[in-house]
DNA sequence: CTGAAAGCGCTTACAG
DNA sequence: CTGAAAGCGCTTACAG
């Protein structure tokens, strides 16, 4: 495992390590002839630079990190699978960060110890830069990563305007509280009234949005806000199963808006076992558009994020940042889309 | 973006950088009393040592990387999906790799000249070691990688026992064969004779293996082996549903066996079209188990392979062999375990 | 256009 | 037990 080094290939090639190093990095002063020569020898041994050491010697890290909460998907009484509700962003962040040579570090944060870790791959140099997606609450080693002048995109993560870390990191947010209403709209044009909705985790900015979407269509329809109907779950599956359960032995909606699909599969789940049909008996919306949500019977309504977009807006401006070790501060809002399948149905 | 370093550490501690170094380091030799002085200014300046210094130094490079070749999953007449297919093998890396302080670099194959890229990556030393999964063919930059003494992980990947690279890489396969006889066998006890299979890619080892247990579960049952039963696939839903409509046309089984679930969620889709009803009419099992499987209606009776465990041998045994650099050559074959939903009828 | 030299921030024999 | 020094493999002003 022993590879060779510019210093071999400068004295094979007759030039010093100087030149070798120009040929590599393609500086633009160096003959054809001598290139060629350079070159030609390092075809031969198969020479690649030691990327440590070209780091050291003031070369640029290409690696960014991208850190994902673990949200678990238990599913109702079968096995625990893990969620892979982050798949499609991870896969759009690699493509897009390889499109500008850049290589992802994918870490799945379980606990919040696991910021102290990330805290050190930041300041050890491993990454230049990192994306955060699912985060509950502000975490202290996050607060000084943002401090330390690291480059740090959060997906779902409030703006505080006031606060000194928003105005040095990057959000990007779906826009959660007009997909909320136009699912909510939409249910109200099909004649529904009385619209229950299963939230999502309390601290976390997509459940307030959707509170407040959800809001915003009842009112202008002149539905008065009935608080019994709105119910506290966790964006996982067993948490819209139990919330259904609980919302029904009280409360008679025709129709729920859950905060996210995971939770919309547990009521789905619920209500069969309940013998009420969906959508004859109960029209269901969820939220995310995950890849189940098509195959689930009846095909689900829900809100379409935009967590590919997201992804391309986050890995291109961090590698901007990076690259021009820019000031770094901005905040974008993608918009969600109703996707109308088979889970809604008129009064 | 400046970090304090272990010189300035040394001067405000009164040591010198080795000893510093020692301390960070763990070494025994060094009284509490000097270690103490040295700790707690490390801890007040926040100093945390250049991990790309610390390699250049002798040090261990602490990242993998996972190579997962991108499988597409067209999803008919609608949109196109990335495939998620390997979230949960990912995870599983992630974790196990955490465990032991190391991090994982995700890649996504989604053309042969990606490997060209990944030899780079090994060679400059962004990673000490990968694992590989999804992989059609030998590439010649994946030889190389071997070659040059790297550890690599492959997984479903044949075993020529007379090659060399395969005498210095491990390999991990789930049990194919078994896993395909079982799922025969159990359509077999329920009455079926006619039974058709939709293979995988063909030069893939989890296809040549599924249809040697499709074919050995048959023969057992003294079942004549019928060439036209047998329809290449290539492991992406699109393909299942327009061989399930191709055999359709000149057969009728009364049982279809695909090598994996996303086929078999085409084939459901074109059965459907066909007004065949399932299970009634016709039984299906798939292989894999992906999450969506148990969702589906009928819920797919499939063929649960060990990727979780894969995943755990994989990052276990790789860790182990770059730590002590050991030589690195063994075989795992992980069981696969029939899952028995409402997909399949007595004849 | 090109080489000698300094420097990036560590670790680790070596000497004491 | 600890420091001075060499070295890891590059890059980049500097000088010519």
């Amino acid at each position: 495992l022993v590879s060779i080094n510019s210093k071999e290939i400068a004295k094979i090639a007759g030039v010093s390590r100087s030149t070798v190093s120009r040929v590599i990095n393609n500086y633009k002063n160096v003959p054809e002839e001598t290139k060629n020569k350079v070159l030609s020898v390092v075809e031969k041994y198969n020479y690649v630079p030691h990327e440590q050491a070209r780091m050291l010697a003031g070369g640029k890290n290409k690696i960014i990190g991208l850190f994902m909460v673990d949200r678990k998907l238990y599913t109702v009484g079968k096995n625990v699978s893990m969620s892979n509700y982050f798949s499609l962003f991870l896969n759009r962040v690699i493509d897009e960060a390889n499109k500008y040579g850049y290589y992802v570090l994918a870490y799945s944060i379980t606990s919040p110890k696991d910021y102290k870790a990330i805290k050190q791959i930041f300041f050890n140099h491993t990454i230049s830069g990192g994306i955060f997606i699912g985060q509950q609450y502000d975490d202290e080693n996050l607060n000084e990563i943002i401090q330390g002048g690291y480059k740090v995109v959060m997906v779902d993560k409030e703006i505080e305007f006031e606060s000194e870390l928003v105005s040095k990191s990057f959000i990007i947010n779906t826009d959660n509280t007009s997909g909320a209403y136009s699912a909510i709209k939409y249910l109200i044009e099909l004649g529904h009234r009385k619209i229950a909705h299963i939230s999502g985790h309390r601290n976390q900015l997509s459940t307030t949005q959707r509170i407040e979407g959800y809001k915003k269509a009842l009112e202008e329809a002149g539905i008065t806000y009935n608080r019994n109907l709105v119910l506290n779950g966790n964006f996982i599956q067993d948490g819209g199963y139990s919330a259904t359960k609980k919302l029904l032995q009280k409360e008679t909606p025709t129709a729920i808006f859950y905060a996210n699909d995971s939770m919309a599969i547990g009521g789905l789940i619920a209500l069969k076992e309940l013998s009420i049909h969906v959508p004859q008996e109960m029209s269901v919306i969820g939220f995310d558009d995950i890849e189940i949500a098509s195959y689930l019977d009846p095909a689900l309504t829900t809100v379409k994020t935009g967590f590919a977009e997201m992804a391309s807006i986050a890995v291109s401006n961090l590698i901007t940042a990076i690259k021009e070790d820019s000031s770094f501060s901005a905040h974008y809002i993608v918009p969600a889309e109703l996707i109308i399948r088979d889970s809604c149905a008129h009064l």
